[in-house]
DNA sequence: CTGAAAGCGCTTACAG
DNA sequence: CTGAAAGCGCTTACAG
């Protein structure tokens, strides 16, 4: 049974093929009378008829989908977030979203093969070749990662300052020698050299000495020799700054394997404020960023992005109230 | 300036039309002289030539677009790295994989304007007009949805054995009034429907009480308000089994908020042992599920209805193997 | 070994 | 108010 197209429609019932064109895409200067809408419309309907997306961008000569790349890092609730948020907007507008899960460095182009879009929201940034080839085809490129060693990451507001906000909340409360808690994960690199370089930052500007960073993977093991690590520092390292709250969580483990106490022997910060982040034991000081402001900053930036069609934006200043902390009792 | 398209290419290498789509489709039976097809690839390359994926789509009448429509749960670890693989396996069969986030009840129809597409694959119950819909388009249907009521949750193995485990290894080490503390996010209720039926069922083979359903949020003063409940039970419960993890976690938190000890005053097992469970205190006894293998067999099996064009595989048995009890010290 | 031509299903000036 | 016709860029019998 072949596709139903728009001929079969036209057919049904009884008119040109422009009609039913002009009648499924409402446009409104070609007067057509009710009675002829609504036979169209309904006969459509009963045929089941969808009209073939490749004919339409085709001729149209432009594509209704964005593709949004995902970046190499685990997707988390920002993330997720993001995407419904900047789908819902799309189809506003009535273009789809679809989202690139391929971890692979295989290059963009073979993509190109099984669709054309236009637009793409880069979460990552874009090998130069890819970046160039898109443009040149004509596609919309918007990205939303950092200039290389740019102090912005990504998304997600100011890496930089997320950290100078632990180190300055250890140095608040007493304490001097810092201590950095280096994740493990190899593809979180990026956010988290922004983030330690905040902490080095506030330690230099308070006149503290620089932060011991230690690798923590995320086993108390590896959390206690780290935490053995820092009480042998030269000064004895009384606050850490997590690099996330999964990591805070390991050091957490870590010191009461070492038989200490938090805060008393050592203070603990993380970043993200996940849910679990109130349940640990004691309940973890954190920075949170606030997931909602920071989607809806991205997402107007994209929109305005595709709506004029101007490639050259590059990420604008986000709001300044990302960032919060919040204190509860590990620091 | 306009796109370049395979007339460019063939002015450009002095051939025909034809001769390029043979040269770049590398179609064997059309034998062209090797000078001829390096001068082809070459020009190609040099005018930046990517052929429209929406002329190649109508004129063939496929597509080679795979498109996964994501459910209504957060999408952790498991589906991203399903997505990952998939990708994989379907780019080496000259397919590319796309993933839908919207969360929107919107019917899938819109998504049609934007894109063709070879076959869909729902990580999600479809609406039964838009399956039908896209059966009658053409488009290969795969679901890894159960069916209502069924025993098998969307994937990720048979979820009510999972319950099952938790229950026999309460029992097993003594408890046998049990809990079960039943997750607040009402997307995740078909799951946590499925996971309770385990226990419940254990439970009546046992010859215990049926388990004691509690309602658990991700904070300590929803958790300590269960344990007080489970507490005051007619029997106190002894041995409570969460939904997963993060709610074990908060359980963990209720139960030290309430002065009691884990596991002597109560025992408490999660499901899914994330990286934060054996950073838990006491570390978090919990079911495991190996994702690897999960995902190989669902992989294989989308795979296996994609190449022979059958939309009828229903869900095939998994491997037994997929889930394990990790006993730690929770209980 | 290579080219001229048809046609996939749509949209849209243009003519009536 | 409605229709006939062109053309988007490709692939593929078919002819040479």
């Amino acid at each position: 049974m072949a596709r139903t197209t728009s001929a079969d429609v036209a057919r049904a019932s009884g008119v040109s093929r422009t009609t039913v064109s002009y009648v499924l895409n409402g446009r409104r200067d070609a007067s057509i009378s009710e009675v002829t809408r609504e036979r169209v419309v309904e006969t459509a309907r009963r045929l089941g008829y969808a009209p073939s997306a490749a004919a339409r961008a085709l001729r149209t000569g432009r594509s209704d989908l964005v593709l949004c790349v995902l970046p190499d890092w685990p997707i988390g609730p920002v993330v997720d977030a993001l995407l419904e948020d900047l789908t819902e907007e799309l189809a506003a507008r009535g273009m789809a979203l679809l989202a690139h899960h391929g971890r692979d460095r295989r290059p963009l182009a073979d993509l190109w093969r099984a669709v054309d879009v236009r637009a793409v929201v880069g979460l990552t940034a874009f090998a130069p070749e890819d970046e160039a080839a898109m443009r040149r085809a004509g596609i919309q490129v918007l990205t939303t990662a950092a200039a290389e060693g740019g102090g912005r990451a990504p998304f997600a507001g100011d890496q930089v300052r997320a950290g100078r906000l632990q180190a300055e909340h250890l140095a608040g409360t007493g304490r001097r020698a810092l201590g950095y808690a280096y994740p493990a994960d190899r593809r979180v690199v990026a956010f988290a050299d922004q983030r330690l370089a905040g902490v080095r930052a506030a330690c230099a500007e308070l006149d503290l000495p620089a932060p011991v960073v230690r690798e923590v993977a995320l086993e108390t093991t590896s959390a206690a020799a780290a935490v053995r690590g820092w009480r042998s520092a030269g000064d004895a390292v009384t606050g850490v700054a997590a690099y996330n709250d999964e990591v805070a969580l390991a050091v957490l483990a870590g010191v009461r394997e070492e038989g200490l106490r938090v805060p008393d022997d050592v203070a603990v910060v993380g970043v993200d404020d996940v849910p679990l982040a109130r349940l640990a034991a004691p309940p973890l000081t954190t920075v949170a960023q606030s997931v909602d402001r920071q989607v809806a900053h991205l997402v107007a930036q994209l929109v305005a992005g595709i709506d004029d069609g101007d490639a050259d934006h590059g990420p604008s200043a986000a709001p300044s109230d990302l960032l919060e902390l919040v204190v509860r009792e590990s620091a």
